[in-house]
DNA sequence: ATGATACGTTACGGTTCGTAACGCTACGAA
DNA sequence: TTCGTAGCGTTACGAACCGTAACGTATCAT
């Protein structure tokens, strides 16, 4: 139910800046966001404003300055948007889509599989440590 | 380099009945694509010629009528956005993405394992039929 | 009190998309 | 031959979205 509203390339970029650099004031991401012709400190806030109304982002006010930062971490857009895409194109299923990564040679299906291992590995490896540190 | 263009809503229906349905004449789509309020075919039409130019059908004309069909097939549209959102929200690593979709839940690590190794298996099948078929 | 700082409000022009009226053309029936 | 009509293209309009930014306002330090 996040609704994943869409964003537009500067507002993308912003979200981009964020999520590398962490927590940053307007003027951090106006100096960040180069582009060969920089964009006004009004603007660069209109684009802050506006992802906070999207909720990609909060802010709070430190020295009497806004901070903002990332709510939802860019995996999780990610996500969302395959979720969004595997819905629209493949019928809901994931296999489907991931057929399709293999036949338009996105990723073959050795790589796939490997993938697939060492993600299952390191979730495995960090189940373990978890349960370590609870014991 | 088909540069994916985006597609809006009605547009998205209108693929989405050519690719179930195959090749199919304005008045078939306008039939299918339903909706509460029903659309003139002046509409539809217009809307299939839109995604011509987007490159996403293209029609040939029989009886005096055209008839449409989808250049892209389903598949590989969610394959170029997949892409997409590699790119941008998961620094190219289609790792991150894939533990992105495990991190989410949207499938879990055993199932990822799963359908990698069906897929694989499934293109080794196909790989020696047409090993077969060749000698 | 005054000026700078940092914010919100408002706005404008481009683009996309749903929606559709209208106008043209060419074939078939009368 | 003429005329209706089926089927297409052209044009258009309003909403939404986005980049962009001017301007107005509140507040704090000097």
């Amino acid at each position: 139910m996040p609704q994943h509203k869409r964003l537009g390339d500067l507002e993308h970029q912003v979200m981009e800046f964020l999520w590398k650099h962490g927590p940053a004031k307007g003027e951090e991401v106006r100096a960040a966001v180069g582009r060969e012709r920089s964009l006004t400190d009004s603007t660069i806030r209109t684009v802050l404003r506006r992802l906070e109304a999207k909720q990609y982002v909060r802010h709070e006010t430190k020295d009497r300055q806004f901070v903002y930062s990332s709510v939802r971490e860019a995996r999780s857009v990610a996500a969302e948007a395959v979720l969004g895409i595997v819905k629209r194109f493949c019928r809901g299923s994931l296999e489907e889509l991931l057929s399709g990564l293999v036949d338009h040679r996105v990723v073959d299906e050795k790589e796939l599989q490997r993938l697939a291992e060492r993600i299952a590995r390191t979730r495995k490896a960090e189940a373990n440590l978890k349960k370590g540190r609870r014991s």
